[in-house]
DNA sequence: CGAGTGACCGCAA
DNA sequence: ATTGCGGCCACTC
């Protein structure tokens, strides 16, 4: 068996990763895809302290609104999703969000 | 090692 | 409809 060290982490890691250009996730769905229907909190954790590498832009709440921890602010981050074609409203809350939101293969 | 925190979500009043 | 609270697990100090 694997270790059991933050095999969850693994698994949010890897999905970020693998979320294709100009689409968004939702914290939820990454930890239910990760095994944890109510971890969306670790997400988060492991979005402040997780790889820089990986792009937790492309990461929201369920409301499609952007994070509150992000590195530069959500400015940063609004800019982040326009520039991958995304349109954010000015409250920080992607259009159409239901369209740009990735499907996970849970 | 222990305690606190957290970029959340869901439900209840 | 809105507001408030709890819970859940991992990560950091």
């Amino acid at each position: 068996m694997l270790k059991t060290e933050s095999e969850f982490k693994q698994r949010v890691c890897e999905l970020v990763s693998q979320i294709p250009f100009g689409r968004v996730v939702t914290y939820g769905d990454l930890a239910i895809s990760s095994g944890h229907p109510n971890a969306a909190r670790i997400v988060g954790q492991i979005a402040h302290f997780g790889p820089p590498d990986l792009p937790w832009h492309r990461v929201v709440n369920r409301m499609g609104g952007l994070a509150s921890g992000y590195y530069g602010g959500r400015e940063c981050h609004k800019r982040m999703l326009e520039t991958e074609g995304i349109r954010v409203d000015v409250n920080f809350i992607i259009i159409n969000f239901e369209e740009y939101r990735w499907r996970l293969t849970a």
